[in-house]
DNA sequence: GGTATGACTTGACCTAGGTCAAGTTCGGAT
DNA sequence: ATCCGAACTTGACCTAGGTCAAGTCATACC
């Protein structure tokens, strides 16, 4: 729990008040590796904060699954167009290490909205870093080749490697498994 | 400017008062076809209400261009993640029609949020609606192919057709003007 | 120690879409 | 009317990456 404070203090505006604000409202959550915090098709009606652990953010269509981001633990976590549109989630939040969260109810927090500027600001800084590591994202599958892609997530995301199996870490990359293990090969070997 | 008028009174807590707020703090901006709103590289300050004409949102790497999207008259464009962090634009926004715009200057906006919940609320709804659209978009790119891609576009956007030449198109949907060329002759056949 | 199982690799082949180069077509300027 | 250039089409060929099927490897379980 203190580390969810901790991650708070990164914020404009943090005070050691806004933490007791949120407090009475976390409710912890433990999950074994495969399970799901959102399954696809639900309303996402709460966000998560990750103590520890390690979660995968993906969808399925007819004929693939696709992996969208990986959420580690000090990060948040949550469907966030189901969460604002209260629509239907297309996309599921599985762990795939056991995980702790902190779990926060939309609710609570539209609440706090009204109680602290704080709050306000959070969910607006929320909404724009959303909006831009997803454009960011987006750009980085169509620009560059597939094993341009696997470089750079090398560079930047070394360690996620090794705690992701191969199979969700090629459907993140947008490439078969199979030409995962070869462009590896490839690069192992220059 | 009336037809900004029009557009404001969809959002929820309109009132005739929020037009007058605005009102002061437009710009008119004609643009001649091919002319930017905004180049690549440099920072995006404002926004604009498209009164009438198109434009496209772009941006060159060193190999190629994209087409981000097409906008057209009765909505809004800017760069966002460029307006909201205030750094380099990555994209472009160039008229493809000869285009009236009405240009709101960032710090105006900032300045109303202060002054009704109405432009506080319209800024996050905006902020939503980017992310909900872009998203979308970029599903699309990965779950269609080529093919898939166009006939949505058509069965959708059928006006854009007409309005946009296909080489912007072609960068819209990802693909070669020449595949783009092949696949209009299959659908038209079929 | 042996074997079943899941996670990854390798090989052979295939295909969507890209590339390059040579046409068309058509609307303006002369 | 005709010439030009931009916008598009067509053809021939190429390539990145996908698909399918058969390994290999490791580890956990009997």
């Amino acid at each position: 729990m203190e580390a969810f404070n901790k991650y708070l203090q990164q914020f404009p505006h943090y005070t050691p008040k806004v933490f007791e604000q949120i407090k009475p409202h976390l409710i912890k959550k433990e999950l074994e590796a495969g399970e799901y915090f959102l399954e696809q098709g639900r309303v996402c009606r709460s966000i998560a904060f990750i103590e520890t652990g390690l979660l995968r953010l993906h969808y399925n269509t007819d004929s693939k699954e696709v992996t969208n981001c990986f959420c580690k633990e000090n990060t948040i976590t949550c469907s966030y167009s189901s969460l604002i549109t209260g629509s239907e989630s297309d996309i599921a939040i599985q762990a795939i290490e056991p995980s702790r969260l902190w779990v926060i109810p939309y609710i609570s927090l539209q609440k706090l909205y009204e109680k602290d500027l704080f709050w306000q600001q959070l969910g607006r800084l929320a909404a724009e870093n959303e909006f831009i590591t997803t454009e960011c994202h987006h750009r980085f599958l169509r620009d560059l080749s597939a094993t341009d892609r696997y470089i750079q997530v090398l560079e930047n995301e070394g360690e996620l490697l090794q705690r992701v199996p191969l199979i969700y870490l090629a459907s993140y990359l947008q490439v078969a498994p199979e030409t995962l293990s070869r462009i590896r090969k490839k690069i192992s070997k220059s």
